[in-house]
DNA sequence: GACCAGGCACATC
DNA sequence: GATGTGCATGGT
């Protein structure tokens, strides 16, 4: 079986088995935004802790941010981790949004998805995943979403080497797979929630609890024991 | 108390 | 280009 039909197969395995996702978490492009901020290196529950906060105070907004000192933007995200960090990272994306489109999300949207990658990886603080999550959860544009979490899924059943990079996995999706909002928004959320099932050390493990088999005389499925 | 969590920028070689 | 380090809270 080729490298793009194992792609394609593990993806039908995954929402076969487990549905749909309902990804990104928020209920709003602006969410998805400080939330793809705030998650970075993070547990999902210490950004929800810290969106709660902003919330709380109606501060979910472009405007209300832009006008919130960092400091106090700082204390309240604070549950999130690297907040003095994250803080002027949010500060970064947003006075670009301002800068640029007047604070206006739609302008920033109305971008090609190149352009829109490009723009907002020129923002400081805002890296590969974080354009990438906003740029297909926020913008609901074509880009697959590469995490630590991808990786490990695909080392563990070696479709990629341990040296793969993030453009190489990037690439790997989007080639073999039909340009797809919805697939992508799908695919990347099965492999966030597997992938916290596969050892972080060992990533050839083999007594991980999840696997797809391609092999042998029976089709491929997730082993039993999950 | 150790380890981990939906990264990123920057320094240094 | 590759490798090392700081950033920080909260759950297991």
């Amino acid at each position: 079986m080729s490298t793009r039909d194992r792609i394609n197969r593990i993806y039908e395995l995954l929402e076969e088995a487990f549905g749909p996702q309902h990804w990104w978490p928020a209920e709003t492009s602006f969410e998805v935004m400080v939330g793809a901020v705030l998650t970075q290196n993070t547990n999902w529950g210490n950004v929800e802790k810290a969106i709660a906060n902003l919330k709380a105070r109606d501060l979910l907004s472009p405007r209300a941010l832009h006008d919130l000192p960092r400091e106090e933007l700082a204390e309240l995200i604070r549950p999130a981790g690297y907040f003095n960090l994250k803080s002027k990272r949010l500060k970064n994306l947003i006075d670009f949004l301002f800068d640029r489109f007047e604070g206006d999300l739609d302008a920033l949207f109305a971008l090609g998805v190149g352009e829109l990658r490009e723009q907002l990886l020129g923002v400081n603080g805002i890296g590969r995943e974080t354009c990438d999550s906003i740029v297909l959860y926020a913008a609901h544009k074509p880009t697959f979403v590469v995490d630590t979490y991808t990786a490990r899924v695909l080392l563990r059943h070696d479709l990629i080497d341990a040296s793969a990079d993030y453009e190489e996995i990037k690439e790997l999706f989007e080639s073999s797979l039909p340009e797809d909002v919805p697939l992508f928004n799908e695919f990347h959320a099965h492999l966030v929630r597997v992938g916290k099932l596969y050892c972080r050390k060992k990533p050839r493990c083999e007594t991980c609890p999840l696997r797809v088999t391609f092999e042998g005389g029976r089709p491929p499925r997730w082993e039993d024991e999950f």
